[in-house]
DNA sequence: GCCTTTTATGATCTATAAAGCATATTGACG
DNA sequence: CGTCAATATGCTTTATAGATCATAAAAGGC
């Protein structure tokens, strides 16, 4: 399961299901990465654009990281994560 | 040659890289994304920490996408890029 | 249905990115 | 070395994210 981002709002998506996947509240993931649990309900919800930075701390904190890829077509399985 | 990146300068380097790659100025690429000159260049140069929202305008004027994905243990390719 | 936990959001303040103008500085090339 | 293109940067204004207080709303468990 390759996670593709495009937008903000798939990196909030993405984010969401990520934090949940590792069973973690907005607190709980709010302090670990050092930001505030609004700041995590923004980005999550794309309420606001959230900085670089700021999405930096959120993947470190869920052990993540990020890949830069050239364009790939639309896979089926990616459609999922859309509807 | 998979790019990896975990901090804003990493993303910096990146762009830099990749514009170069297809042989586009700064100038170019910024009215390409419909963003400044100004503005890459702070990116680039991680002058000044980046919103989200122009860097995604970045990487699809440039033809890339960002890939979310577990933390891998550093390759020794990838200490290339570092030093 | 109620209670607790979790998430969303109102309002204000501060910090800072980007817009918008510019020019200075650097780098590449003949 | 001189020239032109490319990149960096000074300054002011505007837009907006994050900090910080709070509470409201929603979701989940019993």
């Amino acid at each position: 399961m390759n996670q593709i981002a495009r937008t903000t709002k798939d990196i909030g998506n993405l984010l969401r299901n990520a934090r949940k996947a590792k069973g973690l509240t907005q607190g709980e993931l709010a302090s670990r990465a050092g930001v505030w649990q609004r700041t995590i309900s923004n980005i999550e919800t794309s309420t606001s654009g959230a900085k670089l930075e700021t999405v930096f701390d959120l993947l470190a904190a869920l052990d993540l990281e990020i890949h830069i890829v050239p364009r790939s077509k639309m896979t089926p399985g990616d459609l999922e994560d859309i509807f």
